[in-house]
DNA sequence: GCTTAGCACTCTCGGTCCGGGAGTGCCAAC
DNA sequence: GTTGGCACTCCCGGACCGAGAGTGCTAAGC
């Protein structure tokens, strides 16, 4: 879906108008006429000239005008070959990248520094920003606690990597009194703490092929109680957190509220914008998705983004803006870029 | 700021005509001319009767006219008299009576039966659903966990009313081994399980006061870290929850974008909404905000029904619904009651 | 004195028309 | 290949108009 735009070779001087043609238009918004185009992209030619061109360009398919006498608007294919090709991106304001690292610096949990990321990105580009929650793979055990509720229903915590704890009602086998399970914590807290969340999974898997007849009672239980814990693990939802929507609210080519109303649906319903950031997951750098060449209707008009962001060089997630197609990408994406950067190494463990 | 109703006798003639016009624009949404308003109330009077009558009504303040020769539109104060004296609520619909029931069931954390309580509200009433996270007082202390992090910073887990798990991130005096902390924990939960964390607030505050040098190392120590623990309980910051924005986007009143934006802000921002649903947390029974006698400007032509949701006597917070004034008070008024009252009875530590 | 029919008046809304402005496409000349 | 010229198209805003809806007032009727 993903436009190809090498297939039509552009002459320097087509390029040349196509960029100012884009720039122009995103900073005014307004269609570009060839009087403009020509003043602005400082070529020394005749209007007429440039009328030529942007013929060429508009049968190629990068531009295109709203209505016989307007000027030219890019057109999804013509913002892919200027992100492509044409873009020249600004290095970050450096005051803006002071401000994000130290608001990124890990103080509390994962979910806090998640919803920090997602506010700064929103805050600086003015546009939506999304950050998926990070894969829990990786974490390290380091503590466990079981609590009885009532009958069969055990409360369970996890804490793990130093920073997070997870609170899990587990429905098990049988009903386990307080010192039961203060055995089973003190086991599996000596037992696990520091490793993987993974491993502790796959050596309990092992642990339960051994023939049963020959343990002893606290391994059963250890097995029926953590075989519980740590099955989901895996089908845990994925999720992201999304902030300054409203800021989305203040562009004219979005003003239609049934659009509008239509895209935060969209992020209320968040299956469809999960499905485009695991798109972006395993892509390496900053990712741009313009317009409906996501695939989603909704998405006609609006660009998003992203960067994966990674921690020990494994990908933990995805995070980016939301905004209309018109955005300032050469602002954007240093943004996002350094705010990846960031966010992996305050969620590193070794950090 | 709300209006008084009382001090304007409108005879029994006028009242049903302000009755059937407040419910006709509800149900249109379109000004009401005299000769429709004749047809509808069901009074056997000419046009031109009506007419003098609406005229009254405008005078008094109860409606008026966007335009000369347009119907009449209530006012905020026609809608406050017809809110007070004139609705008559249609009981509940009994499906969504046991859909309410069945899904307001606890069987999760608090955080959750909040949550499901809110988008519950958006769903039936198809306007947007607020509901305030329960105040902590009332809970029941069950067990208390600490664990070393880094330095001098202690991981607390509060473990309340079989439900809820608490995290906090505390600063103590010194550092504390693992050992150590795991004196604590015994010791505070056995000495205060079952407690009020209320109480054991003002338990610990008393022991302070005894003479320090008297004290065991142990209870210096619970003195430091619980002290801390507890501290701050008081100041926590009130949150609300919100489902089903987006509904308010269908609404023609609401179609300003700009407007649309400021409403969706300050949801964002919390502190206007709270500040207006902290004024319904004393009041019995159903209250309700119509327009901008709230005192907010952003209010101005949005209705908001509230209920305070109790469990056993005390009150715990505030649910409902923001929508146009322009709202079915009859259908939504019992929903937020209804609500409120399953709220309350599913967070009831007993049920 | 309340109610009513009649009527002139007002205002909105949608449609049409028009001129200015912006921009294009094409052509012929350089 | 580039350029100036020119006719053409289309949007936009304003003016205008008629239909429709509803009002306020007045004078007559019960």
């Amino acid at each position: 879906m993903v436009g190809r735009t090498g297939e039509t070779q552009l002459n320097p001087r087509a390029q040349r108008l196509l960029k100012a043609l884009v720039e122009l238009y995103i900073r005014s918004g307004q269609p570009v006429g060839s009087r403009t185009l020509t003043r602005q992209s400082g070529l020394d030619v005749s209007p007429a000239t440039v009328r030529n061109v942007m013929a060429d360009l508009e049968e190629a398919g990068f531009i295109c005008s709203p209505h016989t006498s307007a000027g030219r608007v890019p057109t999804d294919l013509g913002y892919r070959f200027f992100v492509d090709s044409l873009l020249t991106v600004q290095p970050m304001d450096a005051s803006d990248v002071r401000q994000l690292s130290i608001q990124l610096e890990r103080d509390g949990g994962t979910t806090e520094l998640v919803d920090k990321a997602s506010t700064l990105l929103s805050g600086l580009t003015r546009l939506a920003g999304v950050v998926t929650l990070p894969r829990r793979n990786g974490g390290t055990l380091r503590h466990v606690e079981f609590l009885p509720l009532s009958e069969r229903r055990v409360l369970a915590i996890l804490v793990l990597n130093d920073h997070d704890v997870q609170n899990r009602v587990i429905h098990t086998e049988r009903e386990y009194s307080a010192a039961e399970l203060q055995r089973l914590s003190n086991y599996l807290s000596a037992e696990y703490a520091g490793r993987e969340i993974g491993s502790v999974r796959e050596l309990l898997l092992e642990q339960m092929k051994a023939d049963r007849e020959q343990m002893n009672s606290l391994m059963t239980s250890v097995i029926d109680v953590a075989q519980r814990l740590f099955a989901d693990e895996q089908g845990e939802d994925e999720d992201y957190v999304i902030a300054g929507e409203t800021n989305l609210m203040t562009f004219a080519e979005l003003s239609d509220v049934d659009k509008l109303k239509e895209l935060f649906d969209a992020f209320e319903r968040k299956r469809d914008i999960l499905h485009l950031l695991d798109r972006c997951l395993c892509a390496d750098g900053v990712q741009i998705f313009i317009g409906e060449e996501s695939g989603y209707e909704i998405f006609d008009g609006v660009s998003l983004v992203t960067s994966s962001y990674r921690a020990e060089g494994e990908v933990l997630g995805v995070l980016g803006v939301i905004g209309p197609t018109r955005m300032d990408y050469d602002r954007v994406i240093p943004i996002v870029d350094v705010t990846a950067r960031l966010l992996g190494h305050a969620l590193n463990p070794n950090s």
